[in-house]
DNA sequence: GCAAGTAATCTTTTT
DNA sequence: GATTACTTGC
């Protein structure tokens, strides 16, 4: 048996027909862990070994740079034997750039042009306004992406309906002319201007339809209008398109994903076939379960039922508990009882989550990852460095310009650089070259012209020694720019380590080729993938991973634990419209199903975000799931970790429970407590909650005590046990619910019994 | 032009 | 609360 044959063997019947469908157009909807990648990957081997396409005649795109890596080395391993390198598997905006890098010459662009990122276009924008602050800019920036994004050009009629404001269009055309006049593009010109040379060069688009024979296209739910049109202008007569998606997993609106582009994707190609994969091979049904009910709530969705043959498995787990801390120390005391860190994930909604986490976690020594949220090219330092390289490239770059003239001072204030760029306006040239011409020509005088002279000719010198090598370009004028010794001291006066991250930087450049092609190659590759330098590949690392629930797409981990279910948090606090919310629920599914054994839902009853600490909401998520797909640990508003025993817990763990806020202001009863707890739970929330002051134990319950919970309401205390010489109560509330407390630190209080 | 002080913003999510 | 952008006074 071949090997080919051997992997359509492993396919079920779905997945093979999508392999073997090769002549008409084809959209593949595929669950969640239902072998996606499994089918694109197969299906470009049988393209290969059976078909007889050549690597270079396959184009496969997704829409982050771990997929293409992944994606790119399955298919290696799969083809051990054949020469993979010129297959194109990339990103959208990776290949956008290969292709404008070699054909771009027609629409007027160097393959010298550097990519701005959205600092980057804000400064474009800015050098636009100079008179308007940035804060106020920085939302244009944004809308001007996103109608980019949005296929939109300043010239739309759309527009109008996009942004109401009458001065956008003026500004997205001033943007645009000011882009194009440095020469350099930004990260939605990888798309629209692909289409544009695509659209205006019929030797290109002759060479594209030529070429690429089979067009792939992954996560396909969440490409946006302009990657939609490039898409279409990518495939010619003859070439063979397939996608696939899952429209349940959309979840990039924000950034202009058109859910549309999926659910239509028969209409635009009539003779499509539709191929459905629904046999989900990672999770439990309990999981499985969850997730279906969690999205059902979801209107406008391609209809579709996943199963598995898998048994029910573990139940879902909810937990209520008090705060950021509790939660962080829940979820260490679940990971120590596992004790397998490397197949569980933290999830949460926004980075900044995770600070709880990561502090706890390196407090009692449970090792973690922390994946995707530091990029390293956004650092200062980097930026400057890259800015150097970017002018290096290209001399037009005004943008860099600007950041560096100045860069550690050297004399050249707002006055004079604006004289210089007078100059270059005016006689036409670039802004280097205004350098000299204002220091010859005694425009510049005394400290400007000297720094000037100085900065103009680093360039110059660089340009040659690049020839060389480009590590020693970038080390030259890192060092005669005097940016080295600048962070030096910035590193011993706070303790960075930035010239550490330069060094880091130099030695990168110098993997690739001497030269401005080589530069190119490298500028374009951290640009596109930031996470290429800096740490090696975080995800090999072990422990847990620390991730966002958008970073998760892709990935499956035995134990999921989705934190933050809480109004504001998750959903977020700028869901308003019903299709945000339907956005959010997406989310949620997509972080149940990367669970393949158990899944952790947590909510606190109160967080500190911005300094401030509020009282929390449970996320209107946890009310639409059903009581019998979940099991609950703790109360709406309380924590349980003191119900749930201190398990392997160690001393210092259970001290920092004991010190817990709420606990310690409810058990007080004084006066003022009593109040509280009396109050109804609202009333409560308006509380600081944060009075400290240990107070003495409460304690002492018998059999029958008629108690009151602060969320529970009222209730009878059932039973009075020991376990590790800790004294625990059961008390059964009026509403049927049984829950044990140390009786020390119950969250309760004594009613008088009548 | 710079340091120190003040105000504002941050918390969506990524190429 | 912490970082960063902007302002003010030298």
């Amino acid at each position: 048996m071949s090997r080919i044959d051997t992997y359509l063997h492993e396919l079920n019947e779905p997945q093979r027909e999508a392999v073997l469908e090769n002549n008409r157009p084809l959209l593949v909807l595929a669950g969640a862990g239902s072998g996606k990648t499994r089918v694109i990957t197969t299906k470009i081997a049988y393209a290969v070994e059976v078909l007889g396409l050549r690597p270079w005649e396959i184009l496969a795109v997704t829409f982050t740079n771990r997929a293409a890596k992944e994606m790119k080395d399955r298919v290696t391993d799969m083809l051990e034997g054949t020469d993979v390198s010129d297959m194109q598997i990339r990103t959208f905006h990776s290949f956008g750039a290969w292709l404008l890098r070699r054909y771009g010459s027609s629409i007027g662009l160097s393959n010298t042009f550097s990519i701005y990122d959205d600092e980057d276009s804000l400064s474009v924008l800015a050098s636009c306004y100079p008179e308007s602050k940035k804060a106020e800019l920085s939302p244009v920036a944004k809308a001007i992406s996103l109608a980019k994004d949005m296929g939109l050009d300043p010239e739309s009629p759309e527009l109008a309906d996009f942004r109401r404001d009458h001065v956008f269009r003026k500004q997205f055309a001033d943007y645009e002319k000011k882009l194009r006049q440095v020469g350099n593009v930004d990260f939605a010109d990888l798309i629209g201007r692909s289409i544009e040379l695509i659209e205006s060069d019929k030797q290109v688009a002759a060479m594209v339809h030529r070429r690429f024979k089979m067009v792939l296209v992954d996560e396909y739910q969440d490409s946006n209008m302009s990657q939609f049109k490039l898409l279409k202008s990518l495939v010619g007569p003859h070439t063979f398109v397939c996608v696939v998606g899952d429209d349940d997993q959309s979840i990039y609106r924000f950034r202009g994903a058109e859910v549309e582009n999926i659910l239509s994707f028969p209409d635009v190609y009539p003779n499509t076939r539709v191929v459905k994969l629904e046999q989900n091979y990672r999770s439990t049904k309990n999981i499985l379960a969850l997730a279906s009910k969690v999205i059902s709530r979801n209107t406008g969705r391609h209809p579709k039922t996943l199963w598995t043959d898998k048994d029910g498995g573990e139940p879902c787990k909810l937990i209520h508990v008090s705060d950021e801390r509790a939660e962080a120390l829940r979820v260490a005391m679940e990971l120590r009882r596992n004790g397998n860190y490397d197949n569980a994930a933290v999830l949460y909604r926004t980075n900044a989550q995770s600070v709880a986490f990561e502090t706890l976690f390196t407090q009692s020594g449970i090792p973690y990852k922390v994946i995707g949220a530091l990029r390293f090219y956004d650092r200062e330092e980097i930026k400057d460095s890259l800015a150097l390289l970017y002018i290096l490239m290209n001399r037009n770059d005004e943008v860099n310009f600007k950041r560096m003239v100045n860069k550690p001072t050297r004399g050249l204030g707002g006055v004079s650089i604006d004289k210089v760029l007078d100059v270059a306006f005016s006689r036409r040239c670039d802004p280097i070259a205004a350098l000299h011409t204002s220091v010859d020509e005694g425009i510049l005088t005394g400290k400007a012209a000297t720094g000037a002279a100085k900065f103009a000719s680093l360039f110059d010198e660089a340009e040659l020694r690049m020839q060389e090598s480009n590590s020693e370009a970038l080390r030259y004028l890192l060092e005669e720019s005097g940016l080295v010794d600048h962070y030096k001291e910035q590193d011993t006066r706070n303790k960075t380590d930035k010239t550490d991250n330069l060094g880091t930087l130099v030695s990168t450049v110098g993997e690739y080729p001497a030269g401005k092609e080589g530069l190119g190659l490298f500028l374009e590759s951290l640009m596109l993938d930031p996470t290429m330098i800096g740490h090696k590949d975080p995800s090999d690392k072990a422990g847990v991973s620390l991730i966002t629930m958008h970073n998760t797409k892709g990935l499956e981990f035995d134990r999921v634990f989705i934190t933050g279910l809480e109004e504001g948090v998750f959903p977020g606090r700028s869901s308003e419209s019903d299709a945000d919310i339907e956005e959010e629920r997406r989310i949620f599914y997509v972080a149940i199903t990367r669970a393949r054994k158990e899944v952790f839902l947590l909510a606190c009853s109160r967080r500190t975000m911005w300094g401030k600490t509020a009282y929390q909401t449970p996320s209107r998520f946890l009310q639409e799931i059903p009581r019998d797909l979940v099991e609950t640990e703790g109360a709406k508003r309380e924590s349980s970790v003191f119900s749930a025993g201190y398990g392997g817990f160690g001393a210092l763990e259970a001290k920092r429970m004991r010190g817990d806020a709420y606990s310690t202001a409810v058990r007080k009863g004084t006066g003022r407590n009593a109040n509280i707890i009396l109050s109804p739970v609202k009333d409560f929330t308006s509380n600081g909650g944060q009075s400290s002051s240990s107070g003495d134990a409460g304690g002492a319950f018998s059999l029958g005590d008629r108690v009151y919970h602060d969320a529970f309401g009222e209730g009878e205390v059932q039973g009075i046990k020991t376990i590790r010489g800790k004294e625990m109560v059961d008390v059964r509330f009026a509403t049927g619910k049984i829950s044990t407390f140390f009786s020390d630190r119950a969250p309760l209080e004594k009613l008088a019994r009548d």
